[in-house]
DNA sequence: GCCAACTATTGCATTGTGTAACATTTAGTG
DNA sequence: CACTAAATGTTACACAATGCAATAGTTGGC
């Protein structure tokens, strides 16, 4: 008994721009998470993406403590908790029991962590600025355009209030 | 010494059009990894993402000995080895030892992978569709000739030889 | 003042990942 | 043909990320 064997799963009967559109996306994102990837271990080695996007988190927000750091990430408390041990560990992350309530505990970058996200950041844009250069001039605003259409039409916050780039 | 709070790092001093594109970018990748886990889960609440991908890349190129999968994953044979051996146990993959050498072994979907395979993927494009449905008409043809001027642009081939959506 | 809720951590389990060491099998070479 | 080298997959060990359950300490409400 022998199964079909489709070219591509999303490509399969009932084509439809879904298809198109998933593939282009996934491309996309293919790309930038090994740009990504590639810009992190440029500047540490040893520095994970899921710490990396941590690293961010506290760079855009501020100084947090762990529970709402935690929803930020999307994960749960024990989880962070063991990540902030590693970074503590490795200087980036600043760990001090809260001011206000000995249960909480402040999590906020070092300057070293502060520089790292800096320095990530810009390599990052660089690569992404020398793709968009290879790009047609016509296709540059359009890509940001069909893009953010289609962030909007799939629900998330056309704007976030308090600035939402903490993907990786 | 209080470091400097950008709302966006990407958004930080600098400020180009690959910022635009990064945030854009990001959030659509969010969105349909978000969308692609739920399809997953929707199908199977105990198959991982890259449990998932490694179904649609045995699906898409048809039976494999483990380390031509390894490298279509870009893993390496040991981590394929235990990902196979879980798989193997939840009756979706099955391992045989190569007819032409006995040191091979081939791995393909079981008729219930490629069933997962096949549901996931059409809840995923129905999910899609329906964003895309919300989408302004016009942006559609724009969305998807953007992202491959971008894709292009950053070097993944065009078109893969032998069809490539095996991404998750 | 005591009990409930909150907060973070620790214990335990699972998955994914890699390097190094290993066993087995195949291929090549003299 | 015999022996060695290469290929192939697995196992051993290590570590990061993740979650649930249990726990310790703290705070707040009543």
């Amino acid at each position: 008994m022998t199964r079909g064997r489709t070219v591509s799963p999303t490509r399969a009967a009932g084509n439809t721009s879904a298809d198109a559109v998933t593939d282009a996306v996934l491309s996309a994102s293919r790309l930038l998470v090994g740009l990504s990837a590639r810009s992190i271990a440029s500047v540490d080695e040893t520095i994970t993406m899921p710490q990396f996007r941590l690293l961010v988190v506290l760079s855009t927000r501020g100084p947090l403590k762990l529970t709402v750091l935690a929803e930020y990430l999307d994960a749960k408390p024990p989880s962070v908790t063991r990540m902030i041990d590693r970074l503590v560990g490795a200087g980036l992350v600043d760990r001090q029991t809260s001011p206000v309530s000995r249960r909480e505990v402040v999590l906020d970058l070092t300057d070293n962590g502060a520089s790292v996200v800096t320095r990530v950041t810009q390599r990052r844009r660089r690569e992404i600025a020398r793709i968009i250069g290879r790009m047609p001039e016509r296709q540059r605003a359009a890509l940001i355009d069909a893009f953010e259409a289609f962030r909007d039409a799939g629900g998330e916050p056309a704007v976030d209030p308090a600035g939402y780039a903490d993907w990786m």
